[in-house]
RNA sequence: GGUACUCUGGCAGAACGGUUAUGCGUGAGCCUGCAAAGCUUAUACAAGGGGGUUCGACUCCCUCGGGUACCUCCA
């Protein structure tokens, strides 16, 4: 597999002989997560679930940043402590992304359970002599690191000539970035310099390296990280340990909102809880892998209905596969010669099925290989549910089993979930579709008879089930609450 | 101002130095008791502007322009 990796701006090869380490930088947890965090963070559960499906072994990790600024602020500013604060978000992260159907990862390491590492951590980059201490706190010296800049591709002069460094007399230079912040508000820890916290970026260098090794295989986030975080991890990373850092840089575009960027301040930020209520989660996963990874995607109602659209024409094939057993076989009595006929046909059939899956099982997997490109992936995908819905004749119980098996690995990638069919249930379900039918088919000669018809699929709908008549059948299917609002 | 990314048909969005991407939408038709859906078919000579390289460029190069992001809050 094959990954855009943004410090050699190649695609580079995943080394996929061993387990592959991945750590991704999780969310700062003072506030509600976003339709941003969201796309991120399903773009590398589609990544661990591909790598997975296909035997490859991970480890992965995602940190929270649980120390900051904005949690001191929003604690104080809601009398409360740091702690509260970050538990609560973090329980409100688990909420949203386990409603969003992402696979837990490895280990959810918070930058507080680290101190020590922290501290151990800033204990041999001054020994190296890339960081000093100040009266203010303990600073990574930027040009003691001469490849600084080689990820964001930015120039320490150019960088230097920026204004908005906050000027600080004690650093050697204004590009130093804070390892340590002095300060005894809480939360504060102890350390050889004095009481304090760990700077933004420490975290990250010291977490990774601790459960990954000093050089693991991919390394990600949000494009936005690219620069001064990521930044900043390699410079300290690799300047303690001599080793290069991470072997892939994996970053993830940008969510705008109706062309705008997502910001507070402008009140446009969609949170995750509100999405998921009005469209589920399929949608929304649907919407994240519409477009590449990196590059940025625009979020709006108009194309959310459109993975809408798709989406029910998705269930409604994995519907019809999942019931064709339970269809009534309508032949009656036949010759053996009409038989014969009838299994040659289906031999035919069930060979361009065949044809049909691998084809586009091909496709999707090399789609994804190939800088897990998931547009191409869901259009395989989405070839096979049209071949299904348009062949609706050709679905037979033998076309189901060799279909299901591939288009389950597919949404099973893709992180796409149905609701388990109920099994006592179901036994209900058919026999209400059955009369129903039954009623409908009378009804032909008497009109009343519709009636009858109508009242059980009301009925139907009452068990949170709604129907679809085919051709030749009636596919009932779970309801969904989507309530298609932006 | 600097840096990076980006500019493909009404919209969304891929691939590829030479062949119709595809999907959504729209039109027509089919199916249909009604619903909802579904099916078939038609429909766009598309590549920000201008140069150049090439037998041939959407694809490579230059230039001009638009957009987005980042430039110590950020997924």
């Amino acid at each position: 597999m094959k990954l855009l990796d943004t410090l050699s701006k190649a695609e580079q090869e995943v080394d996929v002989s061993k387990k592959v380490k991945i750590y991704l930088c999780g969310v700062t947890v003072y506030d509600e997560s976003h339709i941003g965090h969201a796309r991120t963070i399903i773009v590398f559960d589609v990544l661990r679930k591909y790598l997975e499906d296909n035997g490859i072994e991970i480890e992965f990790i995602q940190n929270f940043t649980d120390v900051d600024d904005k949690i001191i602020n929003k604690a104080n500013s809601e009398n409360k402590t740091a702690e509260e604060i970050s538990t609560k978000y973090i329980e409100n992260y688990f909420t949203d992304f386990d409603g969003l159907n992402v696979k837990r990862v490895t280990n959810y390491p918070k930058a507080t359970e680290h101190i020590e590492d922290i501290i151990e951590f800033i204990e041999k980059l001054i020994v190296k002599d890339v960081a000093y201490a100040t009266k203010n706190g303990v600073y990574f010296s930027v040009s003691k690191f001469s490849e600084y800049g080689k990820l964001s591709k930015k120039k320490i002069d150019e960088l230097q000539s920026g204004s908005r460094i906050e000027i600080d007399e004690q650093k050697k230079d204004p590009l130093d970035f804070a390892v340590w912040k002095l300060s005894d508000m809480e939360p504060t820890w102890e350390s050889p310099w004095g009481n304090g916290r760990p700077g933004w970026h420490i975290e990250c260098s010291a977490m990774s390296i601790k459960y990954l090794g000093e050089n693991f295989d991919i390394h990600g986030g949000g494009r936005d990280l690219i620069f001064p975080h990521h930044e900043n991890e390699i410079a300290q990373s690799e300047s303690c340990t001599g080793v290069q850092f991470a072997k892939i840089w994996m970053h993830v575009g940008m969510v705008t909102i109706d062309g705008e960027k997502m910001s507070k301040s402008i009140g446009n930020v969609k949170s995750i809880k509100h999405v998921l209520e009005n469209w589920g989660p399929n949608i929304i996963r649907l919407f994240c892998l519409s477009g590449h990874y990196s590059k940025p995607i625009d979020y709006s109602e108009e194309l959310l209905m459109r993975e809408l659209v798709k989406w029910n024409q998705i269930r409604l094939a994995y519907y019809e596969l999942m019931q064709i057993r339970d269809f009534e076989p309508e032949n009656g009595p036949e010759s053996d010669k009409q038989r014969q006929s009838e299994e040659e046909k289906e031999t035919i059939e069930i060979k361009e099925v065949n044809e049909i899956i691998i084809k586009e099982g091909e496709n999707f997997d090399s789609a994804l290989e190939q800088n897990m490109n998931t547009h191409l992936a869901l259009q395989a995908f989405y070839n096979i549910v049209s071949f299904c819905l348009a062949n609706e004749n050709k679905m037979t119980e033998e076309a189901a089993a060799h279909i299901l098996p591939e288009m389950k690995r597919m949404m099973k990638v893709l992180g796409l979930v149905l609701p388990e069919i109920d099994s006592e249930k179901i036994i209900e379900i058919n026999q209400l579709i059955k009369l129903r039918n039954e009623y409908r088919s009378k009804a032909k000669e008497n009109k009343n008879y519709y009636k009858d018809a109508d009242n059980i699929r009301d009925k139907l709908n009452g068990l949170n089930i709604e129907t679809s008549d085919r051709v030749t059948k009636t596919v009932w299917m779970y309801k969904e609450n989507i309530k298609q609002k932006n």
